[in-house]
DNA sequence: TGAAATGTTGGGGCG
DNA sequence: ACGCCCCAACATTTC
């Protein structure tokens, strides 16, 4: 009376609450006997060049851990392998007698000509294939602007995505797994080698908890208490102003729609820190919307013009600033951030994007690159949408000359200097008036601070103001080739 | 989801 | 009292 098993293929959704394609399988297993076999694959060199960095790796490991551990409650098993995705997936057909799999769709081309080639030979084959969505809103074929064409503006492209939406029923987690009975051979998640090997990543381990379980806790945490101030608190990177919930969407374990739907459950009134918030997920949703339709974005600028921009080939600054050590104090706290805890904040992001940029004339896409390598959250959508925002060169992107000045960004969003503390204990003991701009504090203050500028902390690699002429002078060339 | 340069206004010191 | 200048404060323009 059963029939065979559905394999579920998880990939960017690690949660079993709101999971379209699991949902589906259990329905079916609910109605006809069948079991479900929840499959995990780990194939990074289909990524294309976008291999995912150690960071993201460790965040991978440990969601995957409790992935695996949530199944085992549900008196099932996750099956991880590693390999070629439709190889694997086809060996688990021949072993498991399974005729139908199901996944949910994913955004990054090389994916999905990957994911288009798979289902096209599991159809060949006989077999069920259906995919589903799990990762958006709405996905980003499914909507245009009024001339037919994809939006590249933000804020009709949020006007007439709120139009369209329905609020999200999101589906329960499954009560039970029906495990499949037969033995089927499977990594532990520890065979992947997803941790670093050397113990750089100490500093994670006190800042993150990853899981579907604690991305619960920790969204119901922000809505219940933080998200009234998120207005004006998400741009102090001292404070606790924001959900810091990317990573967990970033591997799914929680879905948007979740957020939104947990906005109702709260039931909070619509202040404007919940509008703001929900627009940042409009952005993810956005930055999904331009991967889709411009597919090559991540290593081209989406306006042609700025193909010919004379970016600089400047290794040495480019090290400076990967390791914190431009002698600009808000830059340098956000990138030792970065590097501690995987994470930086977005006023930050900004801040040290514009400043690789503009100031030392360093392509986007060397940041996009770091950032790439060093983020828990990396997400090919959103990374390549604030690079190219940052570099002038993309949709409803910061125009190119306005140019971040890092001391008053600093005295602006870290006036008290905490931010900055924190990062740089070496600048601690300077006084307020000085935190952001070391290089002007009198011998005497900097004496009894205890910095030498240029031994104790680096002296500014470039002046800001020259260097904001100079970035001016280069955008010069751009536009003449417009 | 900037910053700097330039322009305008108005109060107050001063001859 | 008046015009003149200075300059802070704010507004607008430009990059």
């Amino acid at each position: 009376m059963s029939d065979n098993p559905v394999l579920v293929w998880f990939r960017r959704d690690l949660r079993l609450s709101d999971n379209p394609s699991l949902h589906s399988a259990i329905k079916r297993s609910i109605e006809t006997g069948t079991e479900v076999i929840p499959v995990f694959i780990y194939s990074p060199e289909e990524e294309g060049a976008w291999t995912p960095g150690e960071a993201s790796n460790w965040w991978l490991h440990h969601s995957l851990l409790s992935l695996a551990t949530r199944i085992e409650e549900k008196g099932s098993k996750l099956i991880i392998r590693r390999g070629g995705a439709k190889q694997i997936l086809f060996d688990l057909v021949k072993e498991t007698g399974a005729t139908s799999i199901f996944w949910n769709r994913l955004y990054e081309s090389e994916i999905i000509s990957r994911d288009t080639g798979i289902k096209d030979a599991l159809t060949k084959a006989g077999i069920e294939a259906k995919s589903f969505n799990g990762a958006l809103l709405k996905e980003p074929w499914t909507f245009k602007n009024q001339s037919g064409k994809p939006f590249q503006v933000f804020t009709p492209f949020w006007r007439a995505l709120q139009k369209v939406l329905e609020i999200p029923e999101t589906l329960p987690e499954p009560l039970d797994i029906l495990h499949y009975n037969r033995t089927c051979s499977s990594l532990k998640v520890e065979e992947l080698s997803l941790l670093p090997k050397i113990k750089w990543d100490r500093k994670f381990y006190e800042t993150w908890k990853p899981g579907e379980v604690n991305a619960q806790i920790e969204l119901d945490k922000f809505l219940s208490s933080f998200v009234d101030d998120y207005g004006s608190a998400r741009d102090i990177p001292s404070v606790r102003g924001t959900s810091r919930m990317s990573p967990s969407l970033h591997f799914g374990e929680i879905s948007p729609g979740q957020i939104f739907s947990s906005v109702n459950r709260l039931k909070i009134n619509a202040s404007s820190g919940v509008e703001h918030y929900l627009r940042e997920i409009g952005w993810r949703e956005f930055a999904h919307h331009l991967l889709v339709h411009f597919p090559h974005t991540p290593l081209e600028p989406l306006r042609p013009n700025f193909k010919n921009f004379p970016w600089a080939n400047d290794p040495k600054s480019l090290l400076a600033w990967q390791q914190g050590k431009t002698g600009y104090p808000i830059i340098d706290a956000g990138m030792r951030e970065l590097w501690a805890t995987g994470w930086m904040h977005n006023r930050v992001r900004m801040i040290v994007s514009s400043f690789l940029v503009k100031d030392l004339l360093i392509s986007w896409v060397d940041g996009a690159k770091w950032f790439w390598d060093t983020l828990v959250d990396a997400s090919l959508a959103s990374n390549t949408l604030g690079w190219q925002w940052s570099g002038g060169c993309g949709a409803d992107a910061a125009p190119f000359f306005r140019i971040f000045n890092p001391i008053t960004q600093g005295e602006k969003f870290d006036s008290n200097g905490e931010y900055v503390r924190k990062w740089i204990p070496e600048l601690s003991n300077l006084p307020n008036k000085f935190i952001h701009k070391p290089w002007e504090a009198p011998d005497n203050i900097l004496k009894s601070a205890g910095v030498t500028l240029g031994e104790s902390y680096p002296l500014p690699i470039v002046d800001h103001s020259l260097a904001r002429t100079r970035a001016l002078r280069a955008f010069d060339k751009v536009k003449a080739a417009n």
